[in-house]
DNA sequence: GTCTATATCGAGATAGAC
DNA sequence: GTCTATCTCGATATAGAC
């Protein structure tokens, strides 16, 4: 409510978003983001109740994030186009992290399905969000047969791409790729909707 | 050596590798693995010092668990294309742990880079030995001048499939995905070689 | 070799002073 | 609201009996 323990709260959620980025969410403990905040680990309780709280509240913000993100391309890109020339282009704007960490959806849903955590689901939103965006960028160009199956395509390939990135932590392979499913996008998608 | 010593030794390290795939290896803990064998904790530290050192043994046993699989396709199939459609066609006959617990190479590999696991290199060469492979069968086929990235490629799409596959539990869009994988190599490497 | 203690540590979580 | 204890638990790891 604009107050300053909404603020704290606020920056308490930032700071374990970006250590579940860099460690993942069970490499990183209370004392990691208290000290990253500069908190103590008693104050945090005030704030998160449980380990499961904070992770709540990252994937809710994650979310929330990539929704306000996807709108902002809306605005700046009119084409549809474009905007997936966009959506393929982000892991090239973001290739220094993405070989260190991969990718900060599908690292924690892999994270979270290895532990068999019951906030999988909830994670998987970050995903569905995207997926829902790309269908409706398909379904603008007249693909709408199997929109949905592209827009999961497009999802995995980015998911690969991230993933052995990362394993190597090579961004010439994550450059390559990009490229590549560019083209794939130009030649399977765009010259078959006209 | 044969002794029974090694025997148990062996017993220990498939029952971590079976644990680490299905858990991740940090929600292993030496318990679970004892309980698995059936011995007692403190016999577990007689065969190994530390957690690294039954990393690193599943790690040896797996690797060479793939090269011994890679040299029995190559004797169960004789054409290249026959291999390359084999390798493609494993996230289908793998599919209900693949859907479940993802794939245990990558998923081990995106685990140990979160942690900054020093172990994560030994566990490249995973990924190694499928790439070499994969371009020694291109390379049969006359693909010589990018056989080393069509085989990270193909490498990167497994994992594609396999990630998107484990967050949404979703074996139907694995099946979809290996076809389509299938017709990309039909039309982007097979048409092109000749 | 295999076992039963036990040591040690760090984690999540709580109590209560201020 | 924020802090300093403190509790509890489970993990890795060790010691030493058998």
């Amino acid at each position: 409510m604009g107050t300053k323990g909404e603020k704290l709260r606020q920056r308490i959620v930032a700071a374990a978003d970006e250590l579940f980025y860099r460690q993942g969410y069970e490499n990183t403990s209370f004392s990691d983001i208290a000290d990253a905040v500069g908190i103590s680990r008693g104050n945090f309780y005030y704030h998160f109740k449980s380990k499961d709280e904070i992770l709540n509240a990252v994937i809710n913000t994650r979310v929330s994030g990539i929704d306000k993100m996807l709108n902002e391309w809306n605005k700046e890109f009119t084409d549809p186009r474009q905007r997936l020339y966009h959506y393929i282009d982000m892991p090239l704007r973001n290739q220094e992290k993405i070989s260190l960490h991969g990718c900060p959806v599908g690292s924690l849903c892999t994270e979270l399905a290895k532990a068999s955590h019951s906030m999988l689901d909830d994670a998987n939103n970050m995903f569905i969000v995207f997926r829902t965006w790309l269908v409706a960028q398909l379904e603008l160009l007249g693909i709408d047969n199997n929109a949905e199956q592209v827009a999961m395509h497009l999802l995995a390939r980015g998911q690969g791409i991230a993933s052995v990135a990362n394993a190597f932590e090579d961004k010439e392979f994550l450059q390559q790729e990009v490229k590549q499913l560019k083209r794939w996008l130009d030649d399977e998608i765009f010259d078959s909707s006209h």
